[in-house]
Formats: C-alpha cells, structure tokens, sequence
DNA sequence: GCTTTGACATAGCGGTCACTATCTGAATAG
DNA sequence: CTATTCAGATAGTGACCGCTATGTCAAAGC
C-alpha cells in the first residue's frame, strides 16, 4: 500500500512526469511545434503545474537538454557492460546500439536534432549542449582507448580524434537509417569500426 | 542595358528570390518558427506575392527540399573537379569540402536537418527526402568507387555500404564542428578517410 | 483545530500566425 | 487604343500560443 507522499514528493514527482512529457512532445513536434498545453495535458497536468515547476519553455527544454543524454548513456553503457565489453563482442553491441537509438527510441536522434539546431540559432546555449555532448565523448573515449589497446594501436594516433570520428559516423548512419533503413544494415556500423580500427593500425605502422 | 521582363520571366525571378529567402529564413528560424510574412519580407515582396508562387508554407518547404541539395551538390563537384579529383588530392580536398559546408554555409547544415526532423515527423514526405539524399550518394559513389580502385581496394568490399558510412562520417563530423570546433580540425576528415580506405584493403587482404 | 503555505487549476490577455478576399496597375491580346 | 488577365499589394479573420493573475484546496506548522 502507497505511503501518503509529502508536498516535495508530489512535486518532484509532477516535475519528473513533465520533463518525460516534454521529452515525447518535444521530440514529436519540435521546440516552437509544441504547445506547452500540448506537454502539461500528456503530464496529466494542466499549464499552471508547468508554470509552477519551469520559468519558461525555454528552461523545461534547456533541462531535457542537460538530462536526456545522461540517461541514454547510462542506458547504453549497461547494455554494453552485459555484453562484454572491453571483448572482441564490443564491436557487435555497438552494432546493436545503433539499432536502438535508430529504430526504437525514436525520440532521441529527434530531440538531439532538435537541441543542436536550438543551439545553432541560440549561441549563449551552446556551451550547454557542448558540456553535454562532452560528457558522452568522454565516456566513449574510454571504450575507443581500450579497443585501440586490445588491437595494438600505436602511440602516435590520438584518442580523442579517433572518438570523435567514432560518434560522427554514429551519428551520422542513425540518421541515415532512419532515412532508408536499406542502407544501413545492422551490421554496418560494426563493420565501419572494424575498417576504422584495421586502418589506423596499418596505416600507423607505414609511417 | 537591361530589357524589359516578360510577365512570366518576372514571375520566375521573383519566384526564385523568394525561394533564396525561404533558404535563409528556414535555416535561421526553422520550419515553424519562420513566418511566411518573415520570408516574403526577406525577399522584397509581400505574403500576397508568396501565396501566388506557392500554395502554402509547406509547398514552398518542399520544394526547398528538392532543390538545396542539388546546389550544394554541383557546388561541391565544382571545387573537386578544380583541384584534381582522380588523384591523391581528393582526400584532401574532401577535408576543404567540410570546412566549406560547416563553417561557411551554415545554412545547409541547418536546412539539412530542418528536413530531417520534417520527415521524420511527416512520413509522406520521407520519400521526398530519400530520393534526394539517394541523389547525392550516387554521385559520392563515383568518387568513393574511384578512390577504392585507386588504391586498389578488393572486390569483396561494397560501394554503396563505403559511400554510405563516407558520408554519415561527413554528416556527424559537420555537426560537430559546430558544436566544439577544436574537437574536429580541418584534417581529420581526409585523416578518417585514409584510416577507412586503408582498412578496407587491409581487412580484405586477411580475409 | 485553526492558520498559513504552496502546488496546481482555471480563465483570460496580448500578440502572432497561416491563410484569404479583395483590390490595383501594368503587361498582354485583339 | 481598348479590353482582359494576372502578378503582386493590402487588409483583414479566426485560431492558437506563451504566459500570468487569480482562485482553490490539501498539506504543513503550531
């Protein structure tokens, strides 16, 4: 049986339920698209809850903004952890990771979209979103430094370009998949590592 | 000295610079924040002129949605064929390509994406977005075909799948060298590339 | 148990928007 | 020269939106 919830309970759980709001509509029409009616009604709340917990739609969207990537990485890094990373198999799971953000949580890549574009157009919040996509480079450049460690890669090759080449072609195939999914098996993004990592190794031991 | 315009030769320049300033204003305001009285102002006209040429907001969108992309494509084959695509050159000239499409034409990032989302949330159009983006990756295939031959690259290896990750490596380096410059430097795509191309061959050699 | 507080609901205000009905004047046709 | 057509201007119209002023009722404090 559900404990009577004190007043900070209520509130921190009405809060929670507007930012997974915010995050459906958002995602579904866009930041200008959505009505903040439109978030509070899918909340179950009505505007005045909204008010009462945000200033603004700007600052509802700016917080999914710093929260959201959190959470999918966290998610992403549990997925990665059961499969045994830091394996031979770590390449397959990226694979499969692809596949999820491109194909099941839909929401993402969108809302991703949408916060590049805000920050495109509203320069004094791109330092957020830079933190913010820092703080999920700096995860990967762990995964990236021991899968150049387990192949033997040289010294000279820098781990932080090698990431940032890393999450661009992420990037760049969910996209594309979410464009023709016939285009981008599922396979694709492990055999890109795969060229990537072979590349760098041969290319390195040239020069 | 200029002649005198027929009434259609008028009618298709203002057409166009409305579609020039539809260009602009989208990528700056994207699709529902810019007001159509917004874009005819731009263009020197007023919302009367727009509605004559286009039958709504979303009409005019669309047909953005066909066209930029050509643009950008022909400039693009323009500046390779200037400066020896065949040769050794194109890669980096392919590194110049990025500079150009994420530093000075901001807009087309912008566009690009504005699109996406637009698709993603109107799946009728989807199609529209396919075969314009199918349009570009043929004419990259044709370099990535001939870089692959080059350097002479196996016949196990599939060009559409190596065109395909070539230009999600370009997409998602783009959008972040706008999100932290620093992070992605005007070499490191033609440095992504060779680490591709040689791993493609290297790969194969073993297998 | 009375008072105070504050989370949330309701209603409305000013402003903007996509789109249209109507008008004007210049290019065309005869 | 006159009549017609039509590109583009002007001036709305109804709908919607972000936000706020105010009301309500239950939890918190004493």
């Amino acid at each position: 049986m559900r404990r009577r919830l004190t007043r900070a309970e209520t509130k921190a759980r009405t809060r929670a339920l507007l930012l997974d709001a915010a995050a459906r509509t958002f995602a579904r029409k866009g930041f200008t698209g959505a009505s903040v009616e439109e978030i509070a009604e899918a909340a179950g709340f009505s505007t005045g809850a909204l008010y009462s917990n945000f200033s603004s739609k700007e600052a509802l969207f700016l917080e999914l903004l710093s929260d959201r990537r959190r959470d999918r990485l966290a998610a992403a890094a549990q997925a990665l952890d059961a499969h045994g990373a830091g394996t031979g198999e770590a390449v397959a799971e990226l694979g499969r990771l692809l596949v999820d953000v491109a194909d099941k949580d839909i929401e993402f890549a969108a809302l991703q979209a949408e916060f590049w574009l805000y920050a495109i157009r509203n320069p004094r919040v791109m330092d957020a979103l830079a933190a913010s996509v820092r703080e999920s480079h700096q995860a990967l450049e762990g995964l990236v430094g021991a899968a150049m460690a387990r192949r033997g890669a040289p010294d000279g090759v820098c781990v932080e370009e090698v990431s940032t080449v890393v999450a661009a072609l992420f990037i760049g195939l969910v996209r594309q998949r979410r464009i023709d999914p016939d285009c981008v098996s599922e396979e694709l993004f492990g055999q890109a590592l795969n060229w990537l990592f072979t590349g760098i190794n041969a290319a390195s031991d040239e020069g």
